[in-house]
DNA sequence: GTGATTGCAAAGCGTTTGCACCGTA
DNA sequence: TACGGTGCAAACGCTTTGCAATCAC
């Protein structure tokens, strides 16, 4: 994805906050530039503690209230790992699922999983009607698996 | 699954408690009873009103002690939800995935999904080595799609 | 008898709420 | 100017820890 395309998503995600009735103001603007451009999962604190390079004075709780809104609005998604599940992510796309990086927490989004087969055959073996399901793939990223030490530290 | 397999994995996990250097006490047998026995996905304040029945002094502190060590053992496992990450259910033998009822939160395992494809076609595309999955499916059982009202606090 | 286990109370941690001040529209 | 947004401090709920009494081995 190029730099373009990321600036595009904080234009983006900054007029859904607008149309939804939102200011813009500067700490959600640099909540925003931070979670619509990061590579790599990030919990609040994470948030935090990159949105006050930008902006001193932005508080933890803002960075909370920020990650509320772009939840509701589908902008952003919580994702769920074995570490734990405090951490945020740019929505995907359509039909996407996420694979993760054990070593540094890169997130991508991949498509073309087919459930579809799967969910009939226990439709008829459990009765179990499935209305959504989760799909997470744990691993090595590309830069990861080479054995480079580029880490979020080192990234961002 | 029949009552006496229910009973077995009781006795189960007792033994591995035991092999494992735990003593076996009222309060663990308690928490045990009630982990191995559950159809229900349950939190541990759930565990705890469940476990008082049969075992009135038991503490909030000992249920979160004893999942601790069963999670350890591998004998339960922590079930991520949209509504939570704080419900266990007993570990699955094999290679088995949960569908969880939205409804009355029962859980049944499955098996049969077939990544493999599509993970050699997630390496190929995004040179991404993918060594664990998580696949959960969400929907509604066979009980509750019928309209039953039956839920956690009417079975258990 | 000895050391693990227990329940209570207190501490810890991430998250939310109350409130007065500030800044956008 | 009005009112939504902000940051601080305090409250909150879930989970963990410290400790003396208790209990399994």
């Amino acid at each position: 994805m190029s730099k373009n395309q990321f600036s595009d998503r904080i234009n983006l995600w900054l007029d859904h906050l607008q149309t939804a009735g939102y200011r813009l103001t500067g700490p959600r603007q640099a909540v925003v530039e931070i979670l619509a451009e990061s590579q790599f999962v990030l919990d609040p604190t994470q948030v935090f503690l990159e949105a006050r390079i930008n902006y001193p004075t932005i508080g933890l709780v803002t960075i909370y209230r920020t990650i509320e809104k772009l939840e509701e609005l589908g902008l952003v998604l919580r994702v769920h790992q074995p570490s734990g599940c405090h951490s945020f992510i740019a929505a995907p796309t359509g039909h996407q699922h996420l694979m993760i990086c054990r070593k540094c927490s890169r997130a991508e989004y991949f498509s073309g999983d087919n459930l579809t087969q799967l969910i009939s055959q226990i439709w008829k073996e459990h009765g179990f009607s499935v209305q959504d399901h989760w799909l997470e793939l744990f691993g090595l990223c590309t830069i990861c698996k080479n054995g480079n030490l580029i880490n979020k530290e080192i990234m961002c």
